[in-house]
DNA sequence: ATAATTGATCAGGAACTCGTACTTCTTCTG
DNA sequence: CAGAAGAAGTACGAGTTCCTGATCAATTAT
């Protein structure tokens, strides 16, 4: 909760906005794209959760670590999904309490909507930014990303 | 809404994930430190548009565009904002319709508290990265964050 | 002068999010 | 081995966020 000093005198923002600013640009442009291929019964927060699940699936509690939620609220997020038919929920062979959360075939399609997009802005950023520069952004994005995920 | 096709193999995540984790973990941090600091009363969405005021004031409007919300939500958050003593309102000198939403002496204190969190942050993150390549990173988010903000 | 646009708030409602609580299953400890 | 402790996931209740549509007054455009 940083107040910048004087935003148009270009002044330095935090970090986090820094970060937010074009996340959440992207995030918009992204979701925009999605629900004009016919995703539309998906909202900003479940798509939130669904970037979270791994390839082989994810527990609900995983979920509502990696995307820093309550269970309860990754859980209601997972039962929308799984109503909208983006994901399906099978047994966690491993654990009779748990499930695991997996991508279903809708879920795969929107999935495609959104990584097209995300490589049209890509293809923008790295025109600003320069290939190398780009490149060496996102590695070193990669190494914040490690040091703060779970 | 893209899912990473692999998380545990460190596969590559797209560029949107790789911005927000860090910014979310970063958000949260933040969060725990200006209500540990005393400030209970305000709310992330509300520290988020509080953010984007600039040091002459903002209008509700270019709130509303900053934070990428409607201006009825805007204005919904800066009223708790006031409330709460974090933001003053005073009159546009130059269109009678419209206020200047001010940081008041409250909301100037906790941004001392989160910009010392930020600042430990950075440091962590700083020593991670190495110095020279951390600041290169804060340059080439400055290119998007420009590229991308309002 | 009139029409169109804009700044900000109201009203209503859905979605998001959390704390507390609970049941069942799994792991830990003596 | 048995009981205690902890974990997975959902239910309940409630506050917050966010949106659409609407409104009114001020400003800008024609």
């Amino acid at each position: 909760m940083v107040r910048e000093t004087d935003y148009n005198q270009g002044v330095a923002l935090n970090i986090g906005l820094l970060l937010y600013i074009p996340y959440r640009a992207l995030e918009d442009r992204v979701f925009e794209a999605v629900t004009a291929a016919g995703f539309t019964d998906i909202t900003m927060a479940q798509s939130r959760v669904f970037q979270r699940i791994s390839q082989h699936g994810s527990r609900v509690t995983e979920l509502a670590d990696r995307a820093k939620v309550t269970k309860q609220t990754a859980s209601a997020l997972v039962q929308a999904l799984e109503d909208a038919g983006y994901v399906e929920r099978v047994p966690d062979p491993t654990d009779a309490r748990a499930s695991l959360v997996r991508v279903a075939s809708r879920g795969a399609a929107a999935t495609a909507a959104a990584s097209a997009e995300i490589g049209r802005i890509e293809a923008e950023w790295r025109r600003e930014l320069g290939a190398s520069r780009y490149d060496r952004l996102v590695r070193d994005l990669e190494v914040l990303q490690r040091l703060t995920d779970i």
